[in-house]
DNA sequence: GCGATTCCTTGACGCGCATCAAATGGCCCA
DNA sequence: TGGGCCATTTGATGCGCGTCAAGGAATCGC
């Protein structure tokens, strides 16, 4: 991707992680250099918690290798999956840009490394090269807009949020054969049932039900779209940013 | 709150409208005029429509009077509301920043005037005065963590999210009394059930449960809160922004 | 004061989903 | 090959909420 290798000074994984991270994607690698000089590592094993809901968030972090998990928990204890979080993603960086306290939890869904940085170290960053703003705030903005479709999708059925997410795949990875499209769902169906908002038992008479109907052949993680109109009606809404 | 005067060239409640915007709070008074000379002024009656969900959104657009209501449009045409827009406060700005299509849609809730801008009039105030930039990113980030906690609204039961909307009115403007904290619901219940996501009748119900546990009294609009403690358990989470 | 409209409440009913419980299937390892 | 562990499925049951329908209650008009 980038033809720059790593400075000297800065781990390699370390700084593909902050040259990767779309908040400062037009910044100069010596501004992005700088900033991962400042950052303090952390690694943390499988199901540990990496931030707390309610906690003032005064530093925001860039995941450098495995998965986390930002999840909101409701009074009972069931939980809702906002976004899954990879290598070279921020980490509760909107909280700190906001000022405000952690709006959700986060766990390490793998074992996790991830690198923590003051918010001012942001703001410096803004100062310093103010062209970094625009990608910023576009950014930002984008997220507001991926919110709102969150919101909508809980809105629908269970047999809808599943189609859409089935859709969204295809659209993205789907591998055409004589058969109909082939889709991987790309994470086990108790992790898809928790990313949707529901239970594995819903997530599975869902599936049968898709199955029943006609609209695709389920064989564990993998997915074969025998029609791809009944589909796309069923996630209706759906658009690709 | 402003001393300064609006400018002759400018109608006052235009310029009203812009100076309080909070997406430039930062910037100087002939930025912000040079903004409120290139909008185009629209005046629209009670139930207009602003923005459909799926249209493209080069322009933004900020409210000068009247009241309009972001809402999602669900399959079965049930309708979400997001939020309800005031005077002095931007319309579809995120949409615009993201240069995405518009997520959802906007229907004016009252007669409702407002000035339209082309998105590149934004990025021209950055570029003229970056210091902006850090408001604008604020307020975006704020946002974000906005969207978090409606989805975790969504995520409660109807008594608890009737729980939440009146133990932040409590917050921001409960009167103390002998009998308990009296708190006036600030709209319909026909409207605080849209908002809420519900509908009227389970609003109805809700409420009266509520009484029934003895957590506070109903009568029209006003409501006295007798039970503090149960009210902020069962709308827990809520955090005042 | 009286009707008309709008708003709110109450009851009955059905649907979708979470929950509990148990059965089935796959996979690794000994 | 057999046992144990985990993921997935299936069935039964109950609850919350939206819907339809009807009955008050408040407000505004004249």
């Amino acid at each position: 991707m980038d033809a720059m290798t790593a400075p000297t000074d800065i781990r390699a994984d370390v700084w593909t992680a902050f040259r990767d991270c779309r908040l400062w994607r037009t910044a100069s690698d010596e501004a992005v250099a700088t900033l991962a000089r400042s950052a303090r590592l952390s690694q943390v094993e499988r199901g540990a918690s990496l931030a707390r809901e309610g906690e003032p968030a005064e530093e925001f972090g860039v995941l450098v290798s495995g998965r986390a998990r930002v999840f909101y928990l409701g009074a009972d204890g069931r939980q809702i999956t906002f976004e899954t979080v990879e290598a070279g993603q921020p980490l509760a960086a909107v909280a700190a840009m906001a000022g405000a306290r952690y709006p959700a939890n986060i766990d390490a869904a793998t074992p996790v490394t991830y690198a923590c940085l003051p918010t001012e170290a942001l703001f410096d960053l803004l100062a310093a090269e103010p062209q970094v703003a625009r990608t910023l705030i576009a950014d930002l903005a984008s997220r507001v807009v991926n919110f709102t479709s969150v919101v909508s999708t809980l809105a629908l059925d269970v047999p809808s949020r599943v189609a859409r997410y089935v859709f969204g795949r295809a659209l993205q990875s789907g591998r055409p054969s004589e058969t109909g499209l082939h889709v991987s769902l790309g994470m086990k169906k108790g992790d898809l049932a928790m990313a949707l908002g529901t239970t594995p038992e819903s997530l599975s008479r869902a599936f049968a039900r898709l199955k029943d109907d006609g609209v695709m052949e389920v064989s564990g993680q993998n997915i074969t779209i025998t029609d791809m109109r009944a589909l796309a009606a069923l996630g209706s809404g759906y658009d690709e940013g």
